[in-house]
Formats: structure tokens, C-alpha cells, sequence
DNA sequence: TTCACCTGTCAGAAACTTCTTACACATGAC
DNA sequence: GTCATGTGTAAGAAGTTTCTGACAGGTGAA
């Protein structure tokens, strides 16, 4: 896991869902320990449908995980937590994964140069 | 610069400049050595405006850094060069950027303002 | 039943980002 | 002068993101 580098879009993903501070703060908070929805909610301040939404697109870009479980009183709860990711941005490692980007353009080649 | 942590605030404004097709290609590029607007939207395959919004906005993220040259021939050209950045994002490091974030809610917590 | 918890989703407003097109200016070469 | 090169900026459309408020469901306990 820490050692296998995302796509250039995968990559995109990921730090667009850390490029927020509610987020930030959420994998922050996260990473004192897991927790189910409606109470880091609170913990944090936000409304549940927001933290809902921060939440979905932590766990898309792989970030956060989260598990349904019943509690002992029978409750289903939610509960989020960190995946141990570890990026390294330089210059260089962004560079490499610029090369795995699909979408530059509608059609991207062999560099079609201006042919008028 | 390789060393010193940037603040919640910085982060996220570097975070969301990276979280981009179009800006992490013009990182790469610039990765292969300098070069100036024009020359480097043409070799990108995007309009010079829409290159100048994405290399300000990298600009002031600290990502690239930017120097107005006369050339030979006595134009003014603007070069862009990457600047040697180096972040490691765990969730470690990202909990401890939280605790700088400005701007947690709008009610409570101290905002701490920069010096105008 | 009613209450206090938990889960999820939807619609719409507001704000921001992205991109195009058009304009302004400068220089040197023809 | 005109043309080709370089610079910058502004207006507006189109799309995305962020957030609130209201709705749906579930459980166990009083």
C-alpha cells in the first residue's frame, strides 16, 4: 500500500478530496481514532449530510474506509478510518504520473503539430 | 524549502493547485527545464490565457516561480521554472497541518489572521 | 405511541473553477 | 505602415463544488 503509486488520475482524485479544509480536518480528527458519522459530526461541527458528502469523496479517493456495524444496542453504525497512505509529491514523482493522465485533450498522439 | 512544513492554509492552497490534469502536465513539463508562456502553451496544446490563469495560480501555491527575461532579440519573455518542493502527505503530517487550519467554523474557534 | 438515537438521499442556492474570446500593450523585421 | 512575435487582462458562459434544509428509513427504551 505505501509503497505502490497512484495514476496520474487517481492522483488528481486523491488531492483534490485532501484540497479542502473540512476534509483536512476530517482525516485529522480521523486519525485519532475511528469514528461513526453522527458523532464526528458533532466532534467537528458540521451537519451530517455534509460530513456524508466529505466522507463519500474521502472514500473514493481511497483515503477513508468505511464499515457498517451494529452496535450492542442494535444500532447500525457507520464508522470511518484512515488508510495508511503515504504520498510523496516532488516535482519528479508528479511528473511521472503526469504521464498516466487520460483526458489532456480529445485526442492525444504521436504530437499532431498545425498543419493549416 | 525541502525541509520547512507549510501551514493547514498553505497546504490546501497547494493541494488544490496540483488537483488538476491540465496543471500537474504544466508541472511536468517545466520539470524538463524551464521555459516561457508562449512557447510552453503551444507545447501543452492550450490557449496562452487559460495557461497564464493555471501558472498564476501555481505561482502563488509557491509550486513554480516566474521571471520576466528580455531575449536577444529584445522581447520580453516570461520563464517559469519549478521551484524545489518536497511534501509528504501521511496521515500524520496532514492531522498535524489541521491544527494551522484558519477558518474552522464560522462561529467559534480563533481566527488568526496574517499582518496586512 | 413517542422519544432519542442511528442510517441514507434529494433539491436548490451560492460560490468557486475552468475555459473561450476579445481586447490592450510592447518589440524587431519586412 | 504591416506582420509576427512576445506580454497581460477582462467579460461571460458553462460546469463543478460546497452547503442547508427537508425528507425517507431503521433500532431500542420509556
Amino acid at each position: 500500500m505505501t509503497g505502490d503509486r497512484p495514476t496520474g488520475d487517481e492522483l488528481v482524485t486523491i488531492l483534490a478530496a485532501l484540497a479542502n479544509p473540512l476534509r483536512l480536518r476530517i482525516v485529522a480528527t480521523l486519525a485519532g481514532g475511528r469514528d461513526y458519522v453522527s458523532h464526528l459530526a458533532r466532534e467537528i461541527g458540521v451537519s451530517r449530510p455534509l460530513l456524508h458528502m466529505h466522507l463519500q469523496r474521502l472514500e473514493s479517493a481511497g483515503l477513508v474506509a468505511g464499515s457498517l456495524e451494529l452496535s450492542d444496542d442494535g444500532k447500525a453504525m457507520k464508522y470511518y478510518e484512515i488508510t495508511d497512505f503515504d504520498l510523496h509529491l516532488t516535482a519528479a514523482a508528479l511528473a511521472e504520473a503526469a504521464r498516466t493522465l487520460t483526458a489532456p485533450d480529445p485526442e492525444k498522439g504521436p504530437a499532431p503539430k498545425e498543419s493549416p
